[in-house]
DNA sequence: CGCAGTCTTGAATCTCCTCAAAAGGCGTGG
DNA sequence: CCACGCCTTTTGAGGAGATTCAAGACTGCG
């Protein structure tokens, strides 16, 4: 396991214990969380509302069947809380080792409101998304979304091409995007032949056209299965 | 057009007056707005946070092709404003003639949180339902939830049938469900044929076997098309 | 080194979409 | 009142794309 040592040299004194069988850190100021653990296990504090440092979470429902439903991926900036997890009966789930930071309480309610927003925003979009999107159309938003959370890991390349640790396995992108396993590699394996992206290592996504990327995921590309019906009435009265 | 006459006999008084071609109707407690017609059209005091009711309103992003992209249907009860329009450049459109009623200011904070919570939980449902549901589970699904919005019309009928109205076209449906208007038809046909639902006129919908559409729309029943892959990794690692 | 989990790739099937045409409903105007 | 046109809805046939099933390659770990 983990040996969580501090990240950082000016954090402060933090007390390190064991839950289960993991092992969180936790400081007035910050809590550590190991991949694969909940970011809010009973006992810890339901209560708080906590900012994403570093790392990456998802935030998922547990399927009657043992499946997960997994309904975003955040990374550092996002503010997760009991306001999330209590509004449908979500987890949140560190995919890899991730910082939290307390927000303070006075201006709690603010970030509340301001991160439910965000949220609904983000779900909107996701809607949109897989309301009518080909394959290769979702592959190409998500990669966008997730080099905007966490391209800044290693820094911009050469020619502008960023970089980026994928936090996900194949089956958690499917997942994500309502598609099948084998479609997502797929996707994502067109466009590395398509020049699109690069990768050797499958969860190291290397962006080498982000224009061609945000064409596709605007559904600006080849015409594929697009589910759009022709414009809707204009008055659509009764 | 409509001639907008008020509904009910203990409205207040009320004034009527002309904005481009349509007529609104306003009072101090409740506005009336025809099918057809904006919400939150300029100039009409956009700021303002109205609850539904009566009448069907849908959420939608004008797209760029000139295309509707359906966010959500909302019926009585549900709470509009600016905190949501002003979200994702959304607007909101009265499908029927629809009374909405000013929400008092010292409520207005409290109740733009809670609609914000609500539309939250709602955009996530939707994603889950479009994320890798076939057409009868979208559509099982979708007339549940227009049922429980606005099953209330009518009164339940016999052996516990509910009758309500569709406001939406065929098109409008197939484009909040992410489908095509052909296969959102053949969805209700086939629902029709099988006994689940009536109806003659194709906006006037009857719910004959509830739980039957209940087992299609969470997936449980005869396994159509599943796109969920097999569980992911116990603990999502790297 | 072997194992378990992850990722890639191939072939066949199936669902849904596209294209197309006909039927039904509604308002307008004769 | 009925005929006409427009829009909506229904239904059919064919094809494209994603899934399913299955096998093999790769990675990381004990």
């Amino acid at each position: 396991m983990l040996d969580s040592p501090v990240i950082g040299t000016k954090m402060p004194p933090s007390i390190t214990f064991t839950l289960g069988e993991h092992r969180y850190e936790r400081s007035t100021e910050s809590r550590v969380v190991p991949a694969g653990m909940l970011a809010f296990p009973a006992g810890l504090g339901n209560a708080e509302t906590l900012r994403i440092v570093e790392g990456a979470v998802c935030l998922y429902q547990q399927a009657g069947d043992g499946g997960r439903r997994i309904l975003d991926i955040l990374g550092p900036g996002h503010v997760v809380g009991a306001f999330l997890t209590d509004l449908g009966g979500c987890n949140v789930l560190a995919l890899t080792r991730t910082r939290l930071a307390a927000v303070a309480a006075p201006e709690e309610p603010a970030r509340i409101a301001e991160a439910t927003r965000t949220m609904l925003k983000r779900a909107q979009s996701h809607a949109l998304l897989l309301r009518g999107n080909a394959v290769s159309e979702r592959v190409a938003s998500c990669l966008l979304d997730l080099e905007r959370q966490f391209g800044g890991e290693f820094g911009p390349g050469p020619d502008d091409e960023t970089t980026f640790t994928l936090h996900l396995t194949r089956a958690d992108l499917a997942d994500w995007l309502g598609l099948t396993l084998t479609s997502v590699s797929r996707g994502l394996n067109a466009f590395k032949r398509a020049g699109l992206i690069a990768f050797d290592h499958p969860k190291v996504i290397t962006i080498r056209d982000r224009e061609g990327l945000e064409a596709l995921a605007s559904g600006q590309g080849e015409p594929t299965r697009r589910r759009l019906p022709q414009a809707a009435s204009p008055a659509g009265g009764f």
